[in-house]
DNA sequence: GGAATCATGTGAT
DNA sequence: ATCACATGATTCC
């Protein structure tokens, strides 16, 4: 239900507390799955009311917790994953699935940057940041005059860490805390009725020539697909490559926008995340939600 | 089934 | 050179 995710992006609290309460509502249904712990066991734990729970958690991913958990299941990623034989990763999966209903995904063109930029590691650019409230914590905003160039996660208080992650990929670069001029960005990443605007959002990878070729193939996953690392080492022509794929993935330094959280392994299991796998299902939880 | 073990490409030191 | 990986296939119990 669209009103409810766009509600759920103006509702989170100025702390992000809401997402720190389904974080671990998440936590635990993932953790005490074997247990299936009931509504009132989990409202227990946290201190909190069962109602008031269930409807921060609605309210916040269009889902139930026993949805969310659901769509969260290895049963579920599978499906993801399969789906009626389509090619993967072909360029006609992008329409396949906006299509019948509304799914548009968010639209973004890209660009590279040329080797010569990438081997002076952010030299002569000049990089704004600022940190905005997302569905998923803290989000940490990095944007160039060529377009977004990052975006990462902080818990609270780990702001510091975050920005040390990020900074440290592109070490010359200057930068500027600019919350202003990165808060239409973030607007527009997380509020998902503005995500089939006319204008795209412009992205620019920065990266090495093997990390950029992945990105790109992550570009190509729609919502409600996913793929496996080795799908994407076939797509960009190295089908041994899964592994080396898998470490590419894990340095994308646009996640969300670059949907990294779509790649899981060839069982359907969700492996790893950078900014931490309760994050992942996070994501796929919430695009589940998008997707009713 | 599940644990242990290899083959494997890329990027950082 | 060497090492750590967000993997995947194979080979043992």
């Amino acid at each position: 239900m669209l009103v409810n995710a766009v509600s759920a992006v103006r509702d989170v609290t100025p702390e992000g507390g809401d997402y720190e309460t389904v974080r671990r509502v998440i936590e635990m249904l993932t953790t005490d799955y074997r247990e299936q712990p009931s509504l009132e066991t989990i409202a227990a734990r946290l201190e909190a009311s069962p109602t008031q729970l269930q409807k921060v958690f609605t309210r916040w991913a269009g889902l139930s917790p026993k949805a969310f958990l659901q769509a969260v299941t290895l049963d579920h990623a599978k499906r993801l994953l399969g789906r009626e034989g389509l090619p993967l990763l072909d360029t006609a999966l992008e329409v396949g699935l906006s299509g019948p209903g509304r799914l548009h995904d968010l639209f973004v063109s890209h660009e590279a940057m040329s080797p010569g930029e990438w081997k002076a590691r952010g030299g002569g650019l000049t990089i704004r940041y600022g940190y905005h409230i997302s569905p998923f914590g803290q989000a940490l905003v990095m944007i160039t005059d060529r377009g977004l160039a990052g975006l990462a996660f902080a818990d609270q208080g780990e702001e510091q860490p975050c920005f040390e992650d990020m900074a440290q990929r592109w070490p010359n670069a200057e930068y500027v805390e600019d919350r202003a001029a990165t808060e239409p960005y973030a607007k527009r990443i997380f509020d998902p009725s503005q995500w089939a605007s006319e204008q795209p959002l412009r992205v620019v990878l920065i990266g090495t020539d093997f990390q950029v070729r992945v990105w790109e193939s992550l570009l190509k996953i729609p919502l409600g697909r996913a793929v496996t690392y080795s799908d994407l080492a076939c797509d960009i022509g190295q089908p041994t490559a899964s592994r080396a794929v898998g470490a590419a993935v894990g340095r994308n330094p646009i996640s969300f926008v670059v949907p990294c959280h779509r790649a899981l392994g060839k069982s359907g299991a969700l492996t790893g995340y950078h900014w931490g796998l309760t994050r992942k299902r996070a994501m796929l939880g919430w695009e589940a939600g998008q997707l009713l």
